[in-house]
RNA sequence: GCCGCAAUAGCUCAGCUGGUAGAGCACGUCAUUCGUAAUGACGGGGUCGGGGGUUCGAGUCCCUCUUGCGGCACCA
């Protein structure tokens, strides 16, 4: 007789030990201690999280996952979604089930119900499933024959489910987890029990979401849940939700009055003084950055639909441009003009006109753009989606050996502006490759993307910080592109800067220069931008610094208030001063107490308070009241003053002056 | 665009099962001249998002459009 195959399992702490081939997670943990076989969850395999009572086949590294173990998150949550599975069937029998899984901060999962669920419901739901919880029936696996499992959803009703098990690539086991009575199809792994998922969890919104992902499929009751190891993680999460709300920039932008939006204009955004004041404290910052290496432009707003023919828009992409008529009643001139959705092809005129040499390249051609596109209409989100846009665009029309310099290049102008708003994590960049449907030959996607992946690499090598992505088939039809993530308040990600590579629009227009040898080349153009939208940008700084602009973007930099009319006359001479400094100051001589004024001031988010007496105009100072803090400071006049200027300065110029 | 929800004064919101619109803040007037987060009194303000329907009667019920919100899809 030959002896029992052996495996040998390496633990945490190094030890090894040989255990008959086929122990179960849940053995081994026995044999430990009962305690510790109790507290296990689950366990990892070479790292990998597995059923506790999978049998051990082979030689690896075992670790006994316990419910506190960070890893077990995952597990809770998708747990918890089963069991919010099981609660909806048997609260609403006839509701079929499709897909559960766990993501960024809980989980969801989709339910087909002819009666849609409302968040009315979540009582109830909540209720059957902290009974199903406490039931705490075990997570048993079996693998099932494929054809077997269909039938059995089939006859079920559970079209969906079939549908899933069609999608599993014939090589995998088809697995199903019962807890209890009730099963799904599932690839686990899972706890040892429906117990283990506790008490900390719950159900946060339903909406809509469509089979699969694809709009053309029907669409699915989502209910989105979340679920922690313990309920202070739990209470934690939602007073952090509690306070990205506070933040959100739609809330902010009105009570800060810097924008509104109105019913006669879906997507655009009427700018108010103190809102357009940070838009240009912005732009002007651009605009400095670019001096010396791009030239500013200016093109139309409205072109002939012909152009947008040759650029290939009005074949590609018309649905989504606006397009515009003369309103008279002249049937002579009725020429058709579209909204410019995007800059390009206006930069491409400029470049055409005049002939270019080799010599001129590569031409960096800027514009804060104003474009305009007809967005779908549930795409809309305050600033940060919107149908009529600034961009801070540019065109660089290069040759090919110069791609990798301007492509670094604009990586450095986009890092450097980022971090001078503070964006100094959560950032990442993606680079897309060469999608199906595409121009180009592949020699030039071969070269474009070659070039692109050593810059996603030096990109990498110069920033620990930044995560790098590769998005293989994201790439635009007419070139592969880098996109910059940055992550807003409330953990959403925007894509803000980006660099796309061209191979396509200065051939269409017949874009083309002069080469060392006199022959006619065409450039390689490639579209950048480094905000992306100015007013996404300015969206997400709002919710960045929570409405606490930093004092050279803030609207008013600081008020200039009195105790009593007694200090009028001086007020106006510091506000006079402070103007001629540069500042942007408002004065407040209302009658009223400093305590209102104070409290007032405070709320607009005002960083600095100049507040004045009888005290301050007999010495010529100011009692400076800053954002934030409770107390406040005695200074010159002509100190403070000079103080905030210098405080005011904007990261870029003092980086200039310090450099000198 | 799709699913769901919502829209009442400048803002935040109340208005139960249909009976003729209310609060706080803000705003205006007056009084108050006050030392760092709300002084008091009085007053003005709404065709209840638009249109249609049911009803003796609609802010309230139904249909529709518009806009917004939460997601999904989309973001060249």
């Amino acid at each position: 007789m030959t002896p029992a195959a052996k495996v040998t399992l390496t633990f945490p702490d190094g030890a090894q030990r040989q255990y008959d081939k086929s122990i179960t997670g849940l053995e081994i943990a026995k044999g430990i201690s009962p305690s510790l076989a109790k507290r296990t969850v689950a366990m990892a395999l070479d790292g990998e999280l597995a059923d506790l009572n999978d049998p051990i086949e082979a030689d690896a590294k075992i670790e006994l996952v316990n419910r506190d173990d960070p890893r077990a998150l995952e597990l809770i949550r998708h747990d918890c979604a089963h069991v919010l599975a099981e609660a909806v069937q048997s609260l609403w029998p006839g509701t079929q089930v499709t897909i559960g899984p766990v993501i960024e901060n809980g989980f969801y999962y989709d339910f087909f119900r002819n009666e849609p669920f409302t968040p009315e419901d979540f009582a109830a739901i909540e209720k059957k499933m902290r009974e199903l919880i406490a039931r705490d029936k075990p997570f048993t696996k079996e693998v099932w024959d494929r054809e077997k499992t269909k039938q059995v959803f089939r006859d079920k009703g559970e079209a969906f489910k079939v549908e899933l098990v069609d999608a599993i690539p014939g090589t995998e086991p088809i697995k199903i987890y019962y807890q209890g009575d009730w099963f799904d199809l599932c690839r686990g792994p899972h706890m040892t029990s429906t117990g283990k998922v506790g008490n900390a969890f719950k159900l946060m919104k339903v909406a809509g979401a469509y089979w699969r992902g694809d709009s053309n499929n029907p669409m699915l009751t989502r209910i989105y849940g979340t679920a922690f190891a313990k309920q202070e993680d739990l209470d934690a999460y939602l007073k952090q939700i509690e306070e990205a709300e506070k933040r959100d920039h739609r809330k902010l932008g009105r009570e800060l009055d810097l924008f509104h939006f109105q019913e006669e204009g879906p997507g655009v955004v009427f700018w108010h003084p103190k809102g357009w004041t940070i838009f240009q404290q912005l732009i002007a910052y651009m605009r400095r950055r670019l001096t010396g290496d791009y030239n500013e432009v200016n093109a139309p707003q409205i072109l002939d639909k012909s152009l947008w023919e040759t650029s290939g828009h009005w074949g590609w992409y018309r649905e989504n441009m606006f397009a515009a008529q003369s309103a008279g009643d002249e049937a002579e001139d009725k020429r058709w003009f579209a909204l410019k959705p995007m800059n390009c092809p206006g930069h491409v005129q400029i470049f055409k006109h005049g002939l270019k040499s080799y010599r001129d390249l590569p031409l960096r051609l800027a514009e804060f753009g104003v474009v305009h596109r007809y967005e779908p209409s549930g795409a809309m989100h305050g600033l940060m989606r919107v149908r009529g846009f600034t961009q801070d665009d540019a065109h660089i029309f290069c040759t090919e050996d110069q791609l990798a310099e301007e492509c670094l290049k604009i990586n450095d102008l986009i890092l450097s502006t980022y971090a001078d708003f503070g964006f100094t994590g959560d950032l990442t960049v993606k680079l897309s490759t060469r999608p199906e449907k595409r121009v180009g030959t592949d020699a030039m996607w071969d070269h474009a993307e070659r070039v692109m992946a050593t810059v996603l690499r030096e990109i990498q090598a110069q920033n620990n910080h930044i995560k790098t992505e590769i998005n293989p088939g994201e790439g635009a039809f007419y070139g592969p592109k880098f996109e910059y993530v940055l992550r807003d308040a409330i953990g959403r990600d925007w894509q803000c800067g980006t660099t796309q590579v061209d191979f396509n629009l200065p051939e269409r227009f017949g874009a083309f220069y002069i080469d060392h040898d006199g022959g006619k080349k065409p450039p390689v153009m490639v579209h950048r931008a480094i905000c992306g939208s100015m007013e996404r940008y300015i969206g997400i700084l709002i919710e960045h610094y929570a409405g606490n602009f930093p004092l050279w973007l803030s609207p008013v930099q600081a008020v200039v208030t009195t105790i009593t009319s007694e200090g009028d006359e001086y007020a106006k001479q510091v506000l006079e001063q402070a103007r001629r400094a540069g500042l942007r100051v408002e004065i407040d001589l209302r009658n009223e107490k400093i305590n209102y004024k104070v409290r007032e001031h405070s709320l607009a988010k005002i960083p600095a308070l100049l507040v004045v007496g009888k005290k301050e105009a007999e010495t010529h100072s100011v009692s400076v009241r800053r954002l934030g803090s409770d107390g406040q400071k005695v200074l010159t006049t002509a100190e403070a003053i000079a103080a905030l200027v210098d405080e005011a300065t904007p990261p870029d110029v003092r980086r200039m002056r310090e450099t000198v």
